[in-house]
DNA sequence: GTGAAAGCGCTAACAA
DNA sequence: TTGTTAGCGCTTTCAC
């Protein structure tokens, strides 16, 4: 890589006279500022970001950590950050903790060297089921702020980026209840996380509001054979005739499924699940989802987090913003 | 954050002082060397990564620039990256393409300017489309290596990790032939792309070889609506048998239309196609897969591009890695 | 209009 | 055993 030094070498001048001319600076003479471009272009000069950090001691990088890269919600969501980050000359450097605690804390420490001007994070679930916040405080008490979506600590005071979880199955639910649903079932495979609980509840609720019915949910294990697991409960359940499911994949093994013992959806029994469109093209018929705007809640959050680098927001001054989900209706819902 | 200067005037000591007995230097003394570690510790000091990489002229970090990153093969390589990277001490900034020729361009160019050691990377489709190699050349002769993987350039030289993708579907076509099918299509979303050629040409070839029987090839855009597709050709063909898809969509969707036109899997039409394990899970029988091994074609990219870089290997000597794919028998075919 | 010098945080050759 | 100094590439203040 070129450099300034080698530029004023050339150019019989000092090295402050090279930067100030390609930085437009008006102390430079028209005819030197000349020069020095034309150069510069020749050899393809970029100033050295390496040095420009260090100087101006902010380094223009995002420090993301994401549980989990193979889910397609949080796969999307940091495509929505890094085109943010990308349109605001931000880069981003991606931890992937795969759930775990340790991989988490480690990332964190890993990147709060000077690495990373601030974080955008979603919870491992590790780190929700022990319930451990402290490497979150400790980061931001080092001055590196922290935005976290859809998997928050409530008890962590940073800005936050969700989802409104419980209003999405209950509304949900309530479609299916409006459809004179008379035994619905919830489905997650998520339910050690707030998110799934949250869902859950919006379920439970719906369902007895109702008065007369009862909840009826199948929890499914990672370690479970998820397909195995719904068709057992599907035997168990003949009567079954509709379906909320919690995650992305169990709506869409669900409805599978059905078609599959010979039900047809939606007349006989019908199917809502969280999915993106391109899952919703996994089903025959196509899935009624709930969309939540991955890529959007992304962006925001990036938008927050270079918002508050480069305002320097106070720590205790937090927001959080709820992105809010749609419901798709698609054919597998009256 | 705490820097050497400050722990250095607080124990009265010199900076070099502080700095060589943070790095187990011999030169400093017992007692000073716990002294500072002492400090240190309190402080909870790191050094600073920007100045470490400025003065060592290596920053231990790579750009991955990546076409997709919903795309599920795409994000388990680079799930693989991560891993390999982080096991050795590397960082990854993550680029996303988009498909686009001059957002890889530019991802390449921002990079290039002092902020990572090398590159992995996977050409972007319209890269592809119009051959265009010039950047990467360029990227290379400024010192920087690159290793590609999946979508490569055959006439760039570097590092490169790539598939068997002529035989992994002519293998696959053969299983289908030796089930006795007799009218075997191909269907594929990616015909733009290297591998999506290559896989249809190890298709051609198993099929051309029976000497009876003719290539019948669906070839879907990006744009279409891929189930619509799928439908109308499925019933422009009734007497399909067996199926190869070229993509990891085009196999669950084909195998769940044709259920759901009653045909019974594998007995009346057998299908295999590429898909991850998560994928197969989305059809009812479970769809016989194609597996690419992404997270080891990952890891093998990032080892290979850090093994360069540690090594200095010269530019010219480049080697090209095959990760072979493996067929999984699941319930779509006999 | 141009240049010298300091300094960002760190390491390492050299001096003491 | 410890300290001084130079230098990585850059910006910026202050002299000239």
């Amino acid at each position: 890589m070129v450099t300034l030094k080698q530029l004023a070498k050339e150019l019989n001048v000092s090295i402050s006279t090279v930067s100030k001319a390609l930085n437009n600076s008006t102390e430079i003479g028209g005819e030197t500022v000349k020069r020095v471009k034309e150069l510069a272009e020749l050899y393809n000069y970029k100033p050295n970001k390496v040095a420009l950090s260090l100087k101006q001691n902010k380094t223009k990088t995002i420090g993301v950590i994401i549980p989990n890269i193979l889910n397609h919600f949080l796969a999307k969501v940091l495509f929505g950050i890094e085109r943010e980050a990308t349109k605001n000359g931000y880069n981003i450097i991606t931890c992937i903790s795969n759930e775990s605690l340790d991989k988490e804390k480690e990332g964190l420490q890993l990147l709060a060297n000077g690495s990373v001007d601030g974080f955008i994070l979603s919870m491992a679930e590790e780190t929700q089921v022990n319930n451990e916040i402290d490497h979150f405080k400790r980061t931001i008490s080092q001055g590196l702020p922290i935005v976290m979506f859809d998997r928050v600590a409530h008890d962590v005071l940073c800005d936050k980026v969700i989802v409104d979880d419980f209003e999405s199955t209950y509304n949900a639910t309530k479609v299916l209840l409006a459809e004179n649903r008379k035994k619905i079932a919830f489905i997650s495979n998520i339910n050690d996380l707030s998110v799934g609980k949250l869902r859950e509840r919006g379920y439970n609720k719906a369902i007895l509001e109702t008065g007369t019915m009862e909840p009826l949910v199948l929890k499914i294990k990672k370690k479970d054979d998820h397909p195995k697991k719904i068709k057992s409960f599907f035997k168990k359940h003949k009567d079954l005739d509709g379906v909320i499911a919690a995650d992305s994949s169990s709506g869409i093994i669900g409805l599978n499924m059905a078609v599959s013992f010979g039900l047809k959806v939606p007349k006989d029994i019908s199917v809502i699940g969280f999915a993106s469109k391109s899952d919703s093209y996994h089903t025959v018929p196509r899935l009624t989802t709930i969309r939540q705007h991955a890529k959007t809640i992304g962006a925001k959050a990036a938008e927050m987090l270079i918002h508050r680098i480069q305002n320097g927001t106070p720590s205790d001054k937090v927001v959080t913003k709820i992105v809010k989900t749609t419901l798709i209706s698609n054919k597998s819902t009256l």
